[in-house]
DNA sequence: CGCATTTGACCAGCGC
DNA sequence: GCGCTGGTCAAATGCG
């Protein structure tokens, strides 16, 4: 939104916020610090204010100093005192005060009274302190609040946009494609069209609005036949426009109706994290419920499978197993998206799946050259994790796999395959050959929060991210037992449109009553979300 | 006793 | 139609 939604840096609400800060004499960096629910483009723009943020308060500074002269000396009288406690720069001045009164009072003669007013000087700090905590919460809110809004003129962003590409491009350019999608991408369509100013829209429309109205073009290039090939099996049965409304009849119907194929084609998306870890089970700041166990073919370790918890009604699913050539490495298999509030700690994982299966299923895109889409995704997907993301359309579920295993860290890239082979949900990047099989990807300008701020905001600061949280990376995954809370730091960095992931969230990650637990892994996403 | 886990049964999709 | 496999259900079991 930063480039199209015709707000300047100036106006940029964050930037507001920032100006409000200074007014209130807060200091800016304690004030926001421990925020995580930030969109990467404000994260850079906070880090570009912390720069201005840094001049102004010495210019400040300076100007105290200058018209201030003789307070300046009682600062110094007061250097270790109450002062180390003080937490802003508002406290700072109030403690100068204070030390300016204590300095005056050791004649002796009144000790006891002058106890007392140091006592009421100490309460009045007190209260002070309590007050600028209560108004630090009330400008977090705040800035939360700031930040959904941006959220929201992001997604009106793309709706227009897609929009307006629907005008230029035409939307209808090949019917007998359309009916062809696969299963999965129609109902796509309707998850998107869902989320669209215009839900009168028929169908046919919002499937169509969905493929074509992708602002990338290469999106636009997508070989329909590329689709027709995802799902072999389907194509036969899809063939016959008529048979169409039989095999999927959500597409005529309903707001509800349509709501419930959104949602069954988010639980058809999956996104895969592997990591290596001794735990049973990675930390991701939800609540699960173990239903089932199954051996699955190929794998003499039995996989779990999990629902979420933490409402009634929610979803999301997901499925742990072991990796049979490795057992340190933990495959972790999320589905769905939740239908409910969650915790900032479960934030992370949360928005990447709910990203990473839009991403999957609201594009078109494919992959004829598997090079410029690897590394269009892995921008996108990956901007700041050196770890591999793998995209499979392998039937009947794609699945992204984000694999954390990898120990260098200037190894990050996208693949995409189209696995055909049953049960063979991923296949490695680096792995050449696989290129050619790129037959899918979703990587379309969606309407879905997640897959827009990558889109939109993390590619242009995605370099000197990157550094950093490569550096990092490296670090963490030299050691096994980090790994899988690697997992959920670079999964916290993909959601993009929810981090917040502060300490003292972490440290609430598993009060609910899953029994399995990492407690490495809570430290480390901490350390890998900021 | 309530809740979570275990585990065998059941179901659906798919291939032959 | 049958068998295989993945996924889910639900009764049984375990645990605090």
């Amino acid at each position: 939104m930063d480039q199209g939604g015709g707000l300047t840096f100036d106006s940029h609400p964050i930037k507001v916020f920032h100006q409000q800060l200074r007014k209130r004499n807060m200091d800016y960096s304690i004030s926001l610090t421990s925020d995580h629910q930030l969109l990467p483009s404000t994260r850079v723009i906070l880090d570009e204010m912390d720069f201005f943020s840094e001049k102004t308060r010495y210019e400040e500074e300076d100007t105290i100093t200058n018209t201030n002269a003789a307070s300046d000396v009682k600062k110094e009288d007061l250097h270790g005192g109450v002062a180390q406690n003080s937490v802003n720069t508002g406290l700072n001045l109030l403690t100068t005060n204070t030390g300016s009164d204590q300095s005056t009072v050791d004649d002796g003669v009144s000790s006891k009274a002058g106890d007392e007013q140091r006592n009421n000087e100490v309460a009045a700090l007190q209260d002070e302190i309590n007050r600028k905590n209560v108004e630090n919460h009330s400008l977090r809110v705040m800035l939360n609040q700031v930040n959904n809004k941006c959220n929201a003129l992001q997604m009106h962003i793309v709706t227009l946009m897609q929009q307006q590409n629907e005008i230029t491009n035409g939307n209808l350019d090949d019917k007998k494609h359309e009916l062809s999608i696969p299963r999965q991408f129609m109902d796509l369509g309707l998850a998107t069209a869902l989320e669209t100013d215009d839900r009168s829209q028929s169908s046919s429309d919002g499937r169509s609005r969905n493929r074509s109205g992708s602002p990338q073009s290469i999106a636009e290039m997508i070989s329909k036949e590329n689709q027709l090939q995802i799902n072999g099996k389907r194509i036969e049965r899809e063939e016959s426009p008529e048979q169409v409304p039989n095999k999927f009849p959500k597409l005529s119907l309903t707001q509800k109706n349509v709501e419930q194929a959104a949602e069954a084609t988010m639980r058809k998306a999956r996104v895969s994290v592997r990591a290596r870890s001794e735990a049973p089970m990675i930390t991701d700041g939800c609540q699960w419920r173990k239903y089932g166990q199954k051996m699955a073919k190929g794998n003499p370790c039995p996989r779990a499978y999990y629902r979420c918890t933490m409402a009634s009604g929610c979803p999301v699913r997901k499925q742990v197993q072991r990796c049979a050539e490795d057992r340190t490495i933990l495959i972790t298999t999320y589905e769905g998206s939740h239908n409910h509030p969650l915790p900032p700690a479960a934030m992370a994982m949360a928005s990447t799946t709910t990203a990473a299966a839009s991403m999957l299923l609201s594009g078109s895109m494919s992959s004829t050259d598997g090079l410029i889409n690897s590394n269009f995704l892995a921008r996108t997907l990956l901007p700041f994790s050196s770890s591999m993301a793998t995209i499979s359309a392998s039937a009947p579920f794609p699945t992204v796999t984000l694999d954390l295993t990898e120990k260098s860290p200037a190894q990050g890239q996208v693949s995409f395959s189209n696995a055909v082979m049953p049960g063979q949900q991923s296949q490695h990047v680096f792995n050449g050959a696989l290129y050619n099989q790129s037959k899918f990807s979703g990587l379309q300008m969606s309407q879905d929060m997640g897959a827009t701020n990558f889109v939109n905001q993390q590619l242009p600061y995605q370099p000197s991210f990157a550094d950093t949280v490569s550096a990092a990376t490296a670090a963490i995954t030299a050691d096994p037992n980090f790994s899988s809370a690697l997992a959920a730091a670079i999964a916290s960095i993909m959601g993009g449109s929810g981090h917040q992931t502060s300490n003292s969230n972490v440290n609430n990650n598993n009060t609910g009553n899953t029994s399995t637990s990492n407690d490495n892994t809570n430290n480390i996403s901490n350390f890998v979300g900021q």
